[in-house]
DNA sequence: ACCTGAACACCGTTCAAGT
DNA sequence: ACCTGAACACCGTTCAAGT
């Protein structure tokens, strides 16, 4: 017979609003936004529904905090954290010189595109992340993102009365990103791979009355060799430009 | 006694997918997202839930086709309509050169501003078209902004490849502030004014850890006489002097 | 073909009762 | 202080039954 510790581990460590937390990312994760239920999220830690109550407020509060826990970590560390996995957030290039993410980037354009990207990958791990950052006001998570923007844009040199004009165009644009790539994802059968749904989409876009759909028409084909992290950096790019062409304008207005 | 006509109103005209998107529309207009239910509907449709299920296949198409029928007229008419209006589905106008979109636009440039614009105002109109668009994928209405959006930036004269990225620049950046905006209206009492929110909000933001959100509490100040709509189109104008400057650059990259 | 409305299988949230 | 779990007031959706 195994002697028996003195500390033998608890049948079930005492409930916290961490461990909840925690469960609830697990549970978007794994099985996506419908299945965060306050049933099933008891169930996965052996309690009634009733007991999550006191550590959090309601599904809100429950969902704003998972988001901010990813988003916290991802703006600290600049890689995205997947629930079980360790996941090296491969295609860490077209970053900076350097591989490691959110450290040394030589420019701040590339540490606005190292931030963009942990977001966008982060998205891209969670999908549900990219609903709530959409559904949520400007509170914590997305607060933070706004923060770290900001910060950039200073550095970049951007005036004062420019800046948050700046920092909050990058916010929407990733934003909207987001919020479009997790509507994807939640069509999408979890087994559909990137590439297949972009050639679905294509031909569908191929597909549309040319009367009333000509330019989409017209690009339908070269959605199927984009690279949706490509293509959002690409974009990002776009507005860098314009926000470094805006302090130094060679000429005041374009035609 | 009044001489009954041959044709006395029905008491009920029969329902009808129009009669039922309308009636939603109203629903959310009048009382917000979360007023859409079937069985409020079916009330104010004078019949029982099930029938509304003969005509839409269920609650996410018909809030598809709600926002569809928003956008469809933001489009072709640049005018948010609201509650009251009726409208007809026809989707005709527009297709043509003439572009009869909001008014005549001197520039291309214009002629966005005046979409992205039409969009803005759609959702300050029904802020669940925001919540809806950032949820939706790439389907009708979405594609109906992008649509509009690429053929502007056609005219503008960007080169094919790049076309598409410009367009779902714009478009995604378009999404990400009515998403935001969308999740503010759903926290703000319905009564509160938009400037008593802006100071709100400043106040948060001023009282904000100085060592966590520095750059935050230091733009504070200029939330409290920034209109929405201003701030929005600056935005628009970075992207749009991203992408002219991208056209012709002066110089190649930015440091 | 179209409508009715009871019934089903779920929700989030509350709360008296327990430890 | 913290947990339990039945109960409440809702949902979206279905479906046998009606016209």
């Amino acid at each position: 017979m195994a002697t028996r510790t003195r500390r033998p581990e608890r049948r079930e460590e005492p409930l916290s609003r961490q461990r909840i937390v925690e469960a609830a990312i697990g549970l978007l994760d794994t099985s996506g936004e419908g299945a965060l239920t306050f049933r099933a999220l008891a169930e996965r830690l052996a309690t009634g529904p009733g007991a999550i109550y006191w550590h959090v407020t309601g599904k809100d509060e429950l969902l704003n905090a998972a988001t901010d826990a990813v988003i916290a970590t991802t703006m600290t560390t600049g890689t995205t954290m997947t629930t079980g996995t360790t996941m090296t957030t491969g295609t860490t290039t077209t970053v900076g010189t350097t591989g490691t993410t959110g450290t040394d980037d030589a420019t701040p354009q590339e540490a606005i595109r190292t931030l963009a990207l942990g977001v966008f990958d982060a998205i891209d791990a969670h999908p549900w992340i990219g609903t709530q950052l959409s559904r949520a006001p400007s509170q914590s998570p997305v607060l933070r993102v706004f923060e770290h923007l900001g910060r950039h844009v200073q550095t970049l040199g951007v005036p004062h009365p420019a800046q948050f004009t700046a920092a909050s165009t990058l916010l929407n644009y990733i934003l909207g990103v987001g919020g479009q790539n997790a509507a994807n994802a939640r069509v999408l059968q979890p087994g559909t791979s990137r590439t297949e749904f972009l050639s679905t989409t294509a031909t569908a876009w191929a597909g549309l009355d040319p009367d009333e759909y000509p330019f989409t028409r017209n690009v339908a084909d070269q959605l199927r060799d984009h690279d949706d992290r490509t293509e959002f950096l690409a974009g990002l790019d776009l507005i860098l430009t314009g926000i470094t062409t805006h302090q130094n304008p060679t000429d005041p207005t374009p035609p």
